[in-house]
RNA sequence: GGCGGUGUAGCUCAGAUGGCAGAGCAAGCGGCUCAUAAUCGCUGUGUCGCCGGUUCGAGUCCGGCCACCGCUACCA
């Protein structure tokens, strides 16, 4: 039974450029939705920027550039990464451009406010104007912000504030039973922990003066800006035309059995506990599943545009090419803790996997079908196993649960592992049945048939059998090709597409065989 | 400080319910020649962070310690 399935990247606020950190989050998300489509299921991809971010206001400031100039173009940068990095988004919602958007955000807060869960109250603290952000008193070095060194102005003002105090126990239900889900466990425990230690009401509008008069006003308080946690939250909604409870609302939300968020651990608690509230508040159904991955290190480091160590996905995909990225961010970076990209692992990787493992393979394969059937697919008799090909065939038969299953575990690696037990089994069926030996056998005993009409009965046998032998491994082979290019669409789809092709007779031949990947030479 | 996690072969990491230490990569040796100098096989004397305990038996359970990391309320 088909299972509506939608899935969400979060929305980066655009104060720069996209680095690797948002490609790989991309990445997973388009692998989950290719996975789900290919099954069969029906799905809605979203992604999106987040402008309304006061980060973006002080980024264009720097730049000496109006704030909405600034978020375009960044925007637009992010927007672009779809082919590049060749991910399949539906949908991509822009929070400052979107007409679904801001009425969505206002119906959100107005079903929260009729709920008696918003509510005015003052508030003060010590706000850094440079950090543009509270401190407690523990936060200080000695009464100065840690950052600019400046001390902190004492800030009142009047605020609205969330009811989130109400929903803990509810919250922490919905986590513990895992009716809301959230992988990895170790997040899980962390979410729990925190809402066991206690949820205050907080904070969701701020004064248009301190939101520098961007953003979307509160609905019935112009004098106040919501704040852009909640606003960006409300993205995955309002995408599906919220604001009228539309037909895709319906569908993909309302009436949709998995809802997906993908998101890196910085952000867990805004997604696993004040989005969830504000939900229940609004009395609109839960995400279902929330997938948190952790952050990326470039060089050891961790990624900062300040300090140059960003890396340009765009830049990688230019010099290496979309699935060499890909395959990288999935097969190397582990579910729980970091991983740390370097151009030399991602040249190690794609050498070793995708042209010398992989790429050969399928070359291999169909060269000796050009070699030894002239390029014909072989079509062997029913019922003629081949000889040894049962570890081969049996990898085939296993790989769509395994695939299936490690991907519902939000477990990239594993899933990529899984499917390389095809590609390990097939090129040792190779050296196996040596489709060498078995075509000189063939020739030899051919060419003394020629000579001698069929004298000797023994040769011809033999003949037959090698004969049939061939036709056999190569069938299991280009077909376990076949199941290759199958489950690697999800990870690889441009690679997918070139097997597919490699191994798909036209007028009964099979193309020429050309390499899947160029190897990188290494430096 | 509190809660949680990690520490296993040169590197990256697997190792429900305790039962002779594993995989991939790298390295060395050997084989094959269909293939992108690709591929296949063989080769690991590792204090499983340290110290103690439970047990016939512990990487796996318990206690303590060390190191690193995450979370600890408005950092989009």
């Amino acid at each position: 039974m088909p299972t509506p399935f939608y899935v969400t990247t979060t929305i980066p606020y655009v104060n720069g450029r996209p680095h690797l950190g948002h490609a790989l989050e991309l990445v997973q998300a388009d692998v989950l939705a290719r996975h789900r489509r290919q099954g069969g299921d029906p799905v809605r991809f979203l992604s999106g920027t987040d402008d309304n971010s006061l980060k973006n206001v002080l980024a264009a400031q720097a730049e000496g550039l109006p704030t909405q100039q600034l978020v375009d173009r960044n925007a637009a940068a992010f927007e672009s990464l779809r082919k590049p990095l060749a991910a399949c988004f539906d949908d991509f919602i822009r929070t400052s451009r979107d007409s679904r958007h801001r009425p969505g955000v206002e119906r959100l807060w107005r079903a929260c406010a009729a709920a008696g869960d918003l509510y005015r109250r003052h508030y003060q603290g010590l706000y850094c104007v440079g950090c543009e952000r509270f401190f407690t008193e523990a936060e200080l070095d000695a009464g100065r912000c840690p950052e600019h060194g400046t001390r902190p102005e004492p800030v009142a003002e009047q605020n609205w504030f969330f009811r989130l105090s109400r929903y803990q126990d509810q919250l922490y239900h919905l986590v513990q039973s895992g009716r809301l889900r959230i992988e990895p466990a170790v997040r899980r425990n962390e979410v729990l922990g925190f809402i066991a230690a206690g949820l205050e009401d907080f904070s969701v509008s701020r004064s248009q003066e301190r939101a520098r008069g961007w953003g979307i006003p509160v609905p019935g308080d112009p004098d106040q800006v919501i704040y852009v946690w909640w606003d960006a939250l409300g993205n995955y909604v309002t995408a599906l035309d919220y604001a009228n409870r539309g037909a895709d609302y319906r569908r993909w939300w309302a009436d949709g059995s998995r809802r997906v968020h993908l998101l890196g651990k910085g952000v867990l608690r805004f997604h696993a506990v004040y989005w969830p509230a504000m939900l229940l508040s609004a009395g609109e159904p839960l995400p279902t599943d929330i997938l948190v991955h952790d952050y990326l290190t470039v060089d050891g480091k961790k990624i900062s545009k300040s300090a140059g160590t960003a890396v340009d996905p765009v830049d990688l995909v230019d010099r290496f090419g979309t699935d060499p990225v890909r395959w990288w961010l999935l097969c190397e970076v582990p579910r729980v803790s970091e991983a740390d990209f370097t151009v030399e692992r991602l040249i190690a990787r794609t050498n070793r996997d995708l042209a010398d493992d992989l790429g050969n393979l399928v070359n291999r394969v169909v060269s000796m079908v050009h070699r030894y059937r002239a390029g014909r697919p072989p079509d062997p008799a029913p019922g003629a196993a081949a000889a040894d090909a049962e570890r081969l065939t049996t990898a085939c038969q296993l790989v769509p649960d395994r695939v299936a299953a490690a991907l519902d575990a939000f477990d990239f690696r594993t899933a990529t592992a899984a499917v390389w037990t095809v590609v390990a089994e097939a090129n040792r069926y190779v050296d196996q049945v040596r489709p060498w030996q078995l075509a000189r056998a063939e020739g030899d005993a051919r060419a003394d048939g020629d000579a001698r009409a069929g004298d000797d009965p023994a040769r011809s046998t033999g003949d037959r059998q090698a004969s049939a032998q061939l036709d056999a491994a190569l069938d299991v082979l280009l077909r376990s090709c076949q199941t290759l290019a199958e489950q690697l669409q999800p990870f690889l789809p441009g690679t997918a597409a070139r097997i597919a092709a490699q191994c798909t007779p036209s007028a009964g031949r099979l193309p020429s065989p050309r390499p899947l990947f160029p190897k990188v030479p290494g430096w």
